[in-house]
DNA sequence: CACTAGTGCAA
DNA sequence: TATTGCACTAGTG
């Protein structure tokens, strides 16, 4: 989190334009008509290391204190009646300005990563990948990289004639989903999945997340970026505590190793189906809100209504096809691309998207008129006034308009849920503080939030919490929170 | 060292 | 031919 007066300048610059991912002071400056460019250019001609500098940077590169804040003044000057213009106000005001202070502290808090258990992870799987390797070089014959894409489609379908599904810029994809679908016409496969999994959590995780620990305080702080995503949400880097694995039995030990302080807890509170309500709220989509409202499983809800039986008729497959469903629609899907993934006729599929929006008709209403009013405005709203501008619909290209069309119909959705837990954080953050209480909020990873806190405090912090999420927008359907504590990440969920 | 492609982790 | 990110490795120039 750069502090400093270039911040709200930046913030209004990303509200004005969520598309554009930096924003360089000339840029800035030259659409705002201010005639700064040349000597900011003057002063700051080192070699770029990214070839965009960033405010910061910039100034690094030799643009004087004071001539920075004049700037800023006048960039200010420029974006503010614009920020207001767009009924942006609001959203500026009381959400991305108070969530800075916010997000320094998280990152000023870190987390605490247990090294040890880390590397004993790590070792495990270092084992099994040297097995894994000495087994995949003697099915192929040969040994080879088995990190190269390249060399692996060379073995898997030239040398043992596999069967080729889809085919990439440079030749035949060996992702796992083709593993997946091959895996049961050499032993070769399977390992190679394996070694896959393994190496990957390892590189990504157990060998880096280490080097990442500060020495000062023993704990990961990763740096939050507010005006990264097109849609409102936040994104992590340096290092990404927004991908750390959950879903996979390999992955969760991972997860084990973010622990709580010695003698602390973590409490790890999560929105249930928020982007689902959030459908139903602003598509006034009748069959879904009542699904929350029985506080149903809405997947099997879904899968019954598309299969027209009831509820408790519902097996696994059929409602993790609605669970497909679902996630689909919030993405904007199509028949074809719930073919692909649930690997069945593309006809059948058709069938399944028809049916829901049958069941559904208020979201199939909701997509059109999204769609629509885009086309017509050529930009989309969330709940909260946030904007993007959807260029893509007036392209010439079919393809770029119907990638258009998902982008509006996920906006809103996505947008909105940003929307919310960025109160919601504001809110905790705000009344963990009036009630003078230890516990801390320490991470966000887009419906989640997790806090570190004493254990005697766990008790209220967890109401608290609950109550500031569930209250942070009034939804119909509600909204509602899972939440838990443990010493662990993985215990907390 | 910078860049692209492929891959895969999360919500 | 389903959304949003970040990061790793191989390969190339």
């Amino acid at each position: 989190m750069e502090l400093g007066l270039e911040h709200d300048t930046m913030l209004a610059a990303y509200l004005l334009e969520p598309q554009r991912r930096t924003y360089e002071l000339t840029e800035l400056a030259a659409d705002a008509g201010i005639g700064l460019a040349e000597g900011a250019a003057a002063k700051g001609d080192d070699k770029e290391d990214d070839g965009q500098l960033s405010l910061g940077e910039e100034v690094e590169a030799g643009l004087d204190p004071a001539e920075e804040a004049r700037l800023v003044a006048a960039l200010a000057e420029d974006q503010a009646p614009r920020v207001i213009g767009l009924g942006l106000e609001s959203l500026m005001r009381e959400v991305e300005l108070p969530l800075i202070a916010v997000l320094a502290a998280m990152e000023r808090e870190g987390l605490r990563l247990d090294a040890k258990r880390l590397a004993e992870v790590g070792a495990g799987f270092g084992a099994r990948i040297d097995q894994l390797e000495t087994e995949i070089y003697e099915l192929a014959g040969e040994e080879f990289t088995i990190g190269s894409p390249q060399q692996v489609g060379r073995i898997l379908f030239e040398k043992l004639e596999l069967s080729r599904k889809r085919r990439g810029k440079t030749g035949f994809s060996t992702d796992a989903r083709v593993l997946q679908q091959i895996r049961d016409e050499h032993p070769i496969v399977e390992k190679i999945e394996s070694w896959r999994e393994l190496t990957k959590l390892k590189n990504t995780y157990l060998d880096s997340l280490p080097d990442l620990i500060d020495p000062g305080t023993g704990r990961v702080h990763t740096t939050f970026n507010q005006a990264a995503t097109t849609t409102g949400r936040l994104s992590s880097t340096n290092p990404n505590l927004q991908n750390i694995p959950i879903r996979s039995d390999i992955g969760r030990p991972v997860r084990a190793c973010f622990v709580a302080a010695d003698g602390a807890r973590l409490l790890s509170a999560d929105y249930s189906q928020v982007e689902l309500r959030v459908l139903a709220h602003v598509a006034d989509e009748q069959v879904l809100k009542d699904v929350f409202h029985a506080g149903e499983d809405v997947h099997a809800a879904t899968a019954a209504e598309v299969f027209e039986i009831s509820p408790d008729e519902v097996d696994v497959g059929q409602r993790s096809k609605a669970k497909m469903v679902n996630f689909g629609i919030v993405y904007g899907l199509t028949g074809f691309g719930l073919a692909d993934r649930l690997n069945i006729p593309r006809k059948e599929a058709e069938e399944f998207v028809a049916r829901y929006l049958e069941r559904f008709p208020a979201v199939r209403r909701f997509r059109e008129e999204v769609v629509e009013r885009a086309q017509e405005e050529g930009y989309v709203t969330t709940l909260m006034g946030r904007r993007r501008p959807i260029p893509e619909l007036r392209s010439g290209n079919p393809n770029t308009r119907r990638l258009g069309e998902r982008l509006a119909v996920n906006t809103v959705i996505q947008g909105t849920a940003a929307d919310i837990i960025k109160v919601a954080m504001v809110r905790c953050w705000a009344r963990l503080r009036e009630e003078q209480m230890a516990t801390r909020l320490v991470l966000q990873i887009h419906d989640e939030l997790l806090f570190e806190g004493p254990p005697e405090e766990m008790d209220a912090a967890l109401e608290l919490v609950k109550h500031e999420m569930t209250h942070a927008y009034e939804l119909d359907p509600p909204l509602e929170v899972d939440a838990g504590v443990g010493t662990d990440w993985l215990g907390a969920k």
